[in-house]
DNA sequence: TACATTACTGACCCGTCAGTCAGTATTGTT
DNA sequence: AACAATACTGACTGACGGGTCAGTAATGTA
């Protein structure tokens, strides 16, 4: 019947436990909001602690962004190469899982937490951009590039195609955690959102001149991939 | 050869030069991490005259944005009212003026401070969504609305193509806030950008069953239109 | 020139918070 | 049980910044 928690000592599960709360706070009051102390707390740890196992403030974002955005790119990448099917549904595959495993969850909140935030933290910015978004970017080009190459897509200028990807997603996000956290306004139907921006693009992107192209055609492109 | 600007009397012009050195600075550096004490430097004046002013930072903020946004979306409406012709190039001629309004000034910060602090000021962001988002969004709905009403456009679900039309201009106003202003990654052309969106959307709106509608069907979708 | 009015100033007050470190409690070892 | 090693704590420090207000100086009036 004492304290059912007790000072303990439990240096392995710390780390995890400590990113875990840092992701939380970072993400619903912002990085400079969020009080170091109330970390801690979360964690269910004393100020102190927390500085034991990161260096400083600047450095647990940093793990907290490798930990949560970093290792799912490189899955992403690992996804295009092994798949072997029509390049229209790669990109539906990644796209879709990207939402589900980002976009849905709590590691979307990083990258509102990025836009809101970088420029007063330069070596962030850096570190993001090197880390994230330079590799995503790669991701969508090359799955775009293999789709042109195949003849599937038209000859488009790729990057132009990867920003007209990224935006809807970045939408979603900044609505999921900035004004639309607030209680104010409607909220967005992002399945449907994403599968109709989806499709747009896929249409912009069919070979046109041709009746009959390597896609199919009329059937709507969308539909869950998953059960 | 005394003191170029001895203190001086200007009641008058206080209040827009703190206005606009206030943007700037929210902009440039975010609304928390703005001391007042700079945006009255910048204005010329000391931190007591900001005060007598304005009674706290939230409410300079708020006159910030009214001054920046609020009325440029009404005269947006006013040009819905007049126009005459077809409902694409309606919704061209308003799409690229927003842009070329706000996007492209200074106000455009004003979106990508709301999305980055709102969470922190909810009596902000209620102000924020009334004043500004929901009008905004009527205002694109109204046009779709027109051009579906006319059968020019197909009777798509109005409140989504208008996320789809906001989310490119949200990610060009993040970027070039956001990251983008960090001297790292690469920069975007956003003329092109908005019309191959707009384009894109305006494909999708076309009135499909009729081999020829109203609006231009064939020529490519992207291509850079300025020199 | 003397006096009244008021736009303007900046030192000060007070709460906040990142980071520190001397001390405490827990665990492992003998 | 006695001791060593170390995970953990939280009071403290120093810097910072929103907001105040007693005082200063520019302008108007006679």
């Amino acid at each position: 019947m004492s304290d059912p928690n007790p000072r303990q000592r439990r240096k392995d599960a710390r780390p995890q436990e400590l990113l875990d709360a840092a992701l939380d706070l970072f993400v619903e009051k912002g990085f400079s909001a969020t009080r170091s102390e109330e970390v801690a707390q979360r964690a269910g740890v004393s100020k102190g602690t927390l500085y034991l196992y990161y260096p400083s403030k600047e450095e647990l974002l940093k793990e907290v962004i490798r930990h949560n955005m970093v290792t799912e790119i490189a899955e992403g990448l690992e996804i295009v190469d092994r798949f072997t099917g029509p390049s229209a549904e790669l990109l539906t595959l990644v796209y879709t899982l990207w939402w589900e495993r980002i976009g849905e969850t709590r590691a979307s909140g990083i990258m509102k937490l990025m836009m809101s935030e970088v420029r007063n933290f330069p070596e962030i910015a850096q570190f993001y951009v090197d880390e994230v978004i330079k590799p995503s970017e790669r991701l969508l080009s090359l799955m775009l590039q293999r789709g042109i190459d195949s003849g599937e897509f038209r000859p488009v200028n790729v990057i132009d195609v990867v920003h007209a990807l990224v935006a809807p997603m970045l939408y979603l996000v900044m609505h999921k955690h900035s004004i639309g956290a607030c209680g104010v306004g409607h909220s967005i139907d992002a399945r449907a959102f994403i599968t109709a921006q989806l499709d747009l693009v896929l249409h912009g992107l069919q070979a046109a001149p041709k009746p009959r192209s390597a896609t199919r055609r009329r059937q709507p492109t969308q539909g869950t991939p998953n059960p």
